[in-house]
DNA sequence: ATACTATCCTTTACCGTTAAAGTCAAGTTA
DNA sequence: TAACTTGACTTTAACGGTAAAGGATAGTAT
C-alpha cells in the first residue's frame, strides 16, 4: 500500500475505493499513526496558523480581541501564533520577521508606532501574506484590511460628556504618535470648540498607553494652576494610572478631578470608583479580524483592500461625575 | 555555489572559506533571501516553536503567565502558540492534539480537567514532547515538570485570616473538580478546624472558576439561614462574581459578607471594594515553566521530572474587613 | 475480439532545508 | 615522488507529506 494512497484517505480524495479506505482507516487507528502538520506545510505552502503581534499583553482590550481571534481561528483549525511588541517598535520588527519566517498565513497586527516598519509590511505583503491591522490605521501605505473604530468620535464623545458635567478645564492625556492617538487628541479639541472653550496648549500632555504613561502625565497635570477639573485619558489603562495619582495628591475622583478613559477595560464597572469610558466591542473587533483574515486564505480569496469600522458608543460610570 | 554551502554560512559552520562567506552574505543580502522555518523544521525535527494551552483567556492570572512565557520564548527565538481550552475538557484535547501535529518542541498546560486527557498528555510525553504543567497537580501519572503553589496553604491562609477577622459562618465557593481546587478547600477545611469551627456541609457550595460559577454561588449561598458572614471563593473571578451577587441583593462587603480570592488578579486593588487575596507570583511562575522547557530543548536536555513550588502569601485588602 | 474508458492505485518529483558522505586540489610527510 | 592530510566545497539522501503523471485491471462500446 503506497504513502500517497494513505495520504489521499486522509484527505478524502475521490478516487479510493471504499475497501481500501476501510482498511486505511483501520491500520491508522491500529497504528496510531498521525500525520505531521510540518511536512504538510512544507508542501502545500500553507501553515494554517496566523499570526498575532499586540502591544501589551496585560491589557485585556488586546487579550479579548486575541480571545475573539482565537475562538474563530481554533474552529477553523487555525493555530495562533502570539506575539507581544511592549510598545518597542524594535521587538515588534523581530517578532514580524518570526512569523515571516515561519511562513504564517496572515498577520493580525496592532503596530506599536506610526512608520517605523512600514518597509518590512509592505514586503511582507508583496510576499502574499495577508495582514490585517487592528485598532490601528497608521501605514498608509500598506496595503491590507484593517479594522478600527471612530477615533475622532472616541474623543468627543468623551470630552463632550465632561463638558456636559459642568467641566470647563478639560485636559487631555494623550497617547503615543499613532494616528489613532492623535485622532483621539483631534476629537478632543473639536469638542472643546464646539462647546466655546479655548483649549489651553497645556491641558494636552504626551502620555502613553499603559498605566504607568497616565500615571506621570497626570502627575504634570496636578501640577497646573489653576487645576485642571477634568481629564480625558486616550485609553483606560492609562485613565487608571491617572485616577491613581490624583488619589495619591489626596484628591477625589470624580469630585475633583473627573476622569474619562477609551476601551472599555475588564473589571472597569468594578473599580473603586466605576470608570467612564468610551466602549466598542472588542469581540466584533477579533471577529471581524479574523473573518477577514480568513476570507484571504479560502479557495477563492478576496483581494480587496477592505476596511471595518466599529462605533463607538459612550459608557457613563462614576469616575466622569455623571450617572 | 551549493546550496549547502549557503546553508552553512548560515549556521556559521567551520569549513567554510572566509571570501566565500562573505561572497554569500553579499549575495543574501542582494537578493533578501530569508530562510524557511517551516522546510528547517522539518529536518531538524525542532519547530521552536511552544505550545501554551490554558483554561480562560479573560483571567489576568493565565494571561501574565502567558506574558512571562512570551517574554522568555521571544528571546530565545521561540515562538508561542496560545491556545485556549474556555475549561472545556474537550477543547483541551483538540488544543492538544493540534500541538502535537503541529510539532512543538513542548507544552505547557494549565489543564481544564482532573483526568480526562490523560492518556493523550502521556502519548505526548511518551512522544519526546516535553510537558510543563502549571498550577495544575493533576495527571498524577503523566510525567511532567510541574510548576505550583501550595494550595493547602492558600485555604488556610484565606480562610483564617477571615476567622481572625472575628467572622464564624465562614463559606466557601469551591472550584471544579481538580487537584488544587480540592486542596484549597481541605485548607479551608483545616483552618475552621483548627479554630475550633464546625465546618457546616451547606457552606461549601461547588462553584467553578469563572465569573458567572461565583455569582451562581453566591446567590445559593445567600439563601442560606442563618446567612453566612464570609466567603473564601477558590479564586479571584469567582469572588468577583461572589461580590457582584452580594450587592445584588442589597448587601455590602465586607460588612455583611467579607470576602477572600485567590490569584491576585489584575486591578483588584481598585475594585470598588478592593479585594482581599492570596497571591503567588505569576511573572515567577511563568518564568519558572519556560526554563523548566527550555532545560528540556538545549544541547544536554534535563530529563529528571521536576517540580517547582512558588509560595502563597496573603493580600489584605478592603473586602474581607481587614486593613 | 479489439479498442476505448473509467476506476483505483502506484510512481515520480518536489516543497526548502540539513547531515553525512564524497570530491578535489593543494600542502605535507616519508 | 608517491602516499597521506587537510581544507573547502559539492553531491546525495533524507525529513514527511502532496500533486501530477503513470500503470493495471475490469467493464463497455464497436
Amino acid at each position: 500500500m503506497s504513502i500517497t494512497t494513505v495520504s489521499k484517505v486522509l484527505n478524502n480524495r475521490e478516487d479510493i475505493g471504499h475497501a481500501t479506505r476501510a482498511r486505511v482507516l483501520a491500520k491508522i487507528a491500529e497504528l496510531g499513526y498521525q500525520p505531521n502538520a510540518v511536512a504538510r506545510s512544507l508542501t502545500l505552502r500553507r501553515t494554517h496558523t496566523l499570526g498575532i503581534v499586540i502591544p501589551d499583553l496585560m491589557h485585556s482590550f488586546f487579550v479579548e480581541i486575541v480571545a475573539g481571534l482565537e475562538s474563530i481561528a481554533s474552529a477553523r483549525g487555525y493555530g495562533l501564533l502570539l506575539c507581544s511588541s511592549n510598545e518597542d517598535p524594535r521587538k515588534e520588527r523581530d517578532e514580524l520577521e518570526l512569523l515571516r519566517q515561519r511562513q504564517v498565513d496572515g498577520i493580525v497586527l496592532a503596530s506599536a508606532n506610526a512608520a517605523g516598519n512600514t518597509d518590512l509590511l509592505q514586503r511582507l505583503t508583496s510576499q502574499g501574506i495577508g495582514i490585517v491591522m487592528i485598532d490601528r490605521d497608521d501605514h498608509p501605505d500598506v496595503s491590507c484590511d484593517r479594522v478600527v473604530t471612530d477615533d475622532d468620535e472616541v474623543g468627543r464623545l468623551a470630552t463632550s460628556h465632561l463638558i456636559e458635567q459642568g467641566r470647563r478645564a478639560v485636559a487631555h492625556i494623550a497617547g503615543p504618535s499613532i494616528v489613532h492617538a492623535k485622532r483621539r487628541a483631534d476629537g478632543y479639541r473639536a469638542a472643546l470648540r464646539t462647546a466655546g472653550i479655548k483649549p489651553h496648549p497645556e491641558w494636552v500632555v504626551r502620555g502613553g498607553f499603559m498605566e504607568a504613561d497616565g500615571h506621570k502625565a497626570m502627575k504634570k497635570l496636578l501640577g497646573l494652576k489653576p487645576r485642571v477639573d477634568a481629564v480625558f485619558a486616550a485609553n483606560d489603562p492609562a485613565a487608571i494610572g491617572a485616577m491613581k495619582a490624583v488619589w495619591e495628591a489626596g484628591l477625589r475622583v470624580p469630585e475633583d478631578v473627573a476622569i474619562v478613559g477609551a476601551g472599555d477595560i475588564a473589571h472597569g464597572d468594578l473599580l473603586r470608583v466605576p470608570l467612564t469610558t468610551v466602549s466598542w466591542s472588542r469581540e466584533d473587533l477579533g471577529r471581524r479580524a479574523a473573518e477577514l483574515i480568513m476570507d484571504r486564505l479560502g479557495p477563492e480569496p478576496v483581494e480587496t483592500e477592505r476596511r471595518v469600522v466599529i462605533p463607538p458608543r459612550l459608557v457613563v460610570r462614576r469616575s466622569s461625575g455623571g450617572a
